[in-house]
DNA sequence: GTAAAGTGCTTGATTTGTCAAGTATTTTAC
DNA sequence: GTAAAATACTTGACAAATCAAGCACTTTAC
C-alpha cells in the first residue's frame, strides 16, 4: 500500500492537473496557430523592455532549457511572430524581439486565453488563487 | 504591455513549475533507471485493489490519453516493473499488475521521491499545501 | 597578452507523449 | 438478433523538448 506524504501527493496532483490545463490550452488556442508555450513566449516578450530579451533570459523565464527555446522559436520566426536582434557589445547574444505580428496574434488571443483560464479556475476560487504565488515561490520565481 | 488577469498568470506560474519539478524528479529518480511518470505508475498501482488497473483507468489517474500510457508501460513491462493480466468478462479490457520488481522499485524509491518533494516545498509550506487540493479539485479529480 | 574557464546559442540523436486511425470486442436500441 | 454506437486498446506519423556535444565569442587570472 505504500503511501506517501502529503507534499508528494501534491506534486503528483500538480503534474496531473498541468498536463490536462496544457490540453486544454493548445485546444482552444489551435485556432491562432498557436501553442500554450508559444503564447506565453509571446506574452513574456510583451512584457520586457523594449518588447526583446536575450534567449537564455527568456528560456529562464519559460522554465526551458535553451534548446528548447531555439526550437520553439524557429517556426515562430518563420511565420513572423517574432525576429531576431544582435547585440554590438556582445556577438554572442541574439535578442528575440516581438514582431507585429507576434504582437496582432498576442492581442487577439488573449482574451481566449483569459477564457480557458477562468473556465478551469472559476471566479470563486480566484482568490485563493491569488495567495498562490508564494507558494510556488521557492520553484524558480514567478509573474 | 498587454496583460493578463490573475489567473491565467497562474496558470503560467503552474506550467513553469510543472517543468522544473518534473526535471528535479527525473533527475534524481534516475539512479534507479525511473523518470518521474513510472513512479507516478508504481504509485496508483500499489494503491489499486489487487494492485492493479484497466489501462484507460490508470490513463485517467494519470492524466495521460490511453496511447501514452500503452507506450510508457511497454518498457516497464519489458524490465519486470509491471505486467498484464486479461479479463475474462471482457475481452477488450488488458489488466497493468504491478510485478514483484515494480513494487520492489517503487519502494526503494520512495524515500528519494519524497525527500526530493520536500526539498521542493520546504516543511514551512506543507500546512499551505494541504489546503490546496480544493483548488485543483475542478480540474481533474485527485489523489 | 595569452591560456583557461565561462557564456550564449545551435544541432544531432533521442525520448516522451500526442493525435488520428484502426482493430477487436461489447453494449444499446429497435 | 442484428445494426449502430460505444469502449478498450494499439499503432504509425508526428510534435515537442531534452541532453550532450560543439562552435563562437568573452571574461578571468596569471
Amino acid at each position: 500500500m505504500t503511501d506517501i506524504n502529503s507534499t508528494l501527493k501534491f506534486i503528483i496532483n500538480l503534474a496531473k492537473a498541468q498536463t490536462i490545463v496544457n490540453r486544454r490550452f493548445d485546444a482552444q488556442l489551435s485556432s491562432y496557430g498557436l501553442g500554450f508555450n508559444d503564447f506565453v513566449i509571446l506574452y513574456h516578450l510583451s512584457q520586457a523592455p523594449h518588447e526583446k530579451m536575450r534567449r537564455v533570459d527568456l528560456a529562464d523565464k519559460v522554465g526551458f532549457t535553451a534548446s528548447g527555446i531555439t526550437r520553439m522559436l524557429a517556426p515562430m520566426e518563420k511565420i513572423g511572430l517574432v525576429s531576431r536582434e544582435s547585440n554590438e557589445r556582445d556577438a554572442r547574444v541574439s535578442y528575440v524581439v516581438l514582431a507585429p505580428g507576434g504582437k496582432r496574434l498576442l492581442e487577439e488571443s488573449v482574451k481566449t486565453a483569459e477564457h480557458v483560464a477562468l473556465d478551469i479556475f472559476p471566479k470563486s476560487k480566484t482568490k485563493k488563487i491569488e495567495k498562490l504565488p508564494e507558494i510556488l515561490d521557492g520553484i524558480g520565481g514567478l509573474l
